[in-house]
Order: structure tokens, then sequence, then C-alpha cells
DNA sequence: GTTTGCGTTCGAGCGCGCTCGAAGCCATAG
DNA sequence: CTATGGCTTCGAGCGCGCTCGAACGCAAAC
């Protein structure tokens, strides 16, 4: 399955991991965990953000949220999920701008599917071009770091 | 040599390649190609900044450019080679502050050298985490474009 | 019964990295 | 001789994405 492909090629080309990428596999992976409901505090605690930033992607209409009797916001699964996908954008590099246009789409009805692809597609591209500048400029700086050669010439490689 | 399979490394993870990649690769391996001196255009269209942009780097301190009879600036190669190196810096997602920094350790002197090793040890660390995120992202990306379903569950694999 | 703690709304403020506009100087083109 | 264009300095402004503070509400703990 193409599935598996994915999985696998983005496990393959992270090389030897750390902290940081085994929990955002297991993130990726494993969609459930995620409680029926949630306090602000819980689901910025899973998501890695803070709570002000929460309220601001909810001002910002990314998300909507639901209320308890005390006015206290409750997070389901799906504006968890829903979270999950936009805090991923936005640490990928996609504009708040941007993700107000997607949301929007999505409300607008299933019509705006090839949109939403175009969207997805774009941003695939974007992301691509970034690791690749990135990529370059790692190596660049393995470069100097290997050929430093101290201070006569602290960038004639460059 | 170290220098061969570093850029041997760097071209192979690139995969299928495009116009900017050739662009910058060509930057990186060919750091002459560059004039005794150049007007503050030449460079920024060199660099791939503004002048402006050129202008509040001299103003922030990054580095020190000399005038002519005219007043205008003339980037000498010094100049441009340390320019490289900061928009490489910049693009790769170092900030001003420790440009800034990095460059006041140049000044300083051959004992800085150490902390200047540092701090492209700690930018490498840095990038090379960036760049697992992104493909993480990435890999989340391509993911959800394989498996869109359309309208029913648009997060439900986020 | 008061303190502690977590939540609420609203609007203002901030850090970053540019980006731009105004006013002026000088040289070459028409 | 005058326009045009590219440069100069200076300081202000902007777009982005948060981040924070003030003032308040409610509930469980001591």
């Amino acid at each position: 399955m193409a599935t598996d492909e994915l999985l696998a090629r983005a496990l393959a080309s992270l090389g030897d991991d750390g902290p940081v990428s085994a929990e955002a596999i297991r993130r990726l992976t494993d969609p459930a965990a995620v409680p029926e409901s949630m306090t602000i505090a819980e689901a910025a605690d899973l998501l890695d953000v803070s709570a002000h930033t929460l309220r601001y992607y909810e001002r910002a209409g990314l998300v909507a949220v639901a209320r308890d009797a005390l006015g206290h916001r409750v997070y389901d699964a799906a504006a968890v999920r829903r979270l999950v996908f936009l805090t991923r954008m936005r640490l990928s590099g996609m504009p708040m701008r941007d993700l107000q246009h997607y949301v929007d789409l999505v409300d607008a009805g299933a019509d705006t599917v090839p949109e939403r692809l175009d969207m997805l597609i774009e941003h695939r591209d974007t992301v691509r071009r970034r690791i690749r500048e990135l990529t370059l400029s790692l190596a660049a700086t393995e470069f100097k770091i290997a050929t430093y050669g101290g201070e006569a010439a602290p960038e004639s490689v460059e």
C-alpha cells in the first residue's frame, strides 16, 4: 500500500534519530490516543503550543471550540484533529492566511476538494524546496566546520 | 578528501534537481566568479537580496563596506565573501543576533575560533533538526494528499 | 470564608527582519 | 541645460505570529 511506502520513506530519510522525531512519529502514526474531550491546558500540552496560541487560533477562525457550562473551552476529538493538522502545517511554514483559506474551503463543502488538494500540493512543493535549501546550507556549514582554518580566512571558503 | 565526500553527500541527498539548487550549488562550489569590487546593486543581485537589506546588514554591524569618492558603497571580494556566508546563514535560519555575535568573534581575533566552531556546530544541529521536522511534515502532507478522501474526513488522517 | 488555581475576554505590545519614503547628491543621456 | 536614474542617510512603518497583562468568574482545598 502507498501508505506504508510513504511512512517507510519518511522514516528512512530521517537517518539517526533523536527524541524529537520519535515523538513526532508517534503522533504521526498514532492519531488515536486522543481522549473524548480535553481542556485547553491538555490540548496545549498535547499540541506543544501555549493556551494563548490556541485561543489565538480560535479567534483567527481556524477552529471552532465548544464551551462547557462554565464557559470553559472543550476540545473534542474533531477539534483536536484539526489542530494537529493546523499545528503541523504551521510548523512546516504554511502562513496563517493560507490556513484560514484552507479551513474556509473545508467549511464551504465538497466542491472545494480540488482546490484544497492544490493547496496541499503547493505546500508539499514548498516544503521540498525548503528542505533542499536547508540541505545545501547544512552541507556548506559542515564544509566550513570541517575545513575551519582559523583566523586568516574566516570566510575564504564561503 | 573530506571535501568531496561532503559535496557528494549534499548533492546525493538533493534528489531530482531544479533551478534553485543548481544555482545554489554553483554558488557553493564556485566561490570565485566574484569581481574585484561591486556596486550595491551588483552585490544585491548576486546575493539575491535587496539593496535595502544590504544597507541594513551594514547598519547592523555585520559587515564593513568601503566608499568610493562619491560616497557610494564599494563591495570588495572580502565583503562579498562575508555576505555570502551571512546570507546563507540567514537563509538557513540563524538569527541576526547570532550573526552579530559571530562577526564580533571574528573581529576579536584567533582566540575566539573555538567559540565560533561551537556556534557553527550548534547551527548545524539546529538545521538538522529543522530538516527532520520538515521531512516529517512533508511525509504527513504527502500522506494526506495520497489518501485525501474528500469531505467526510478532512482531518481524519491527521 | 478566604486563598489558590485555572479558566474567561479584550486589547495592547513585542520581537524579528526587513521595507519603505523623503530629501538630497552626482553623473551621464538626450 | 535639464531630466533621469542610481546612489546616499535617516528614521519610521509594516507584516507576521504570537505573547502578555488586566480584570474578572468559578470551584475545590485548607
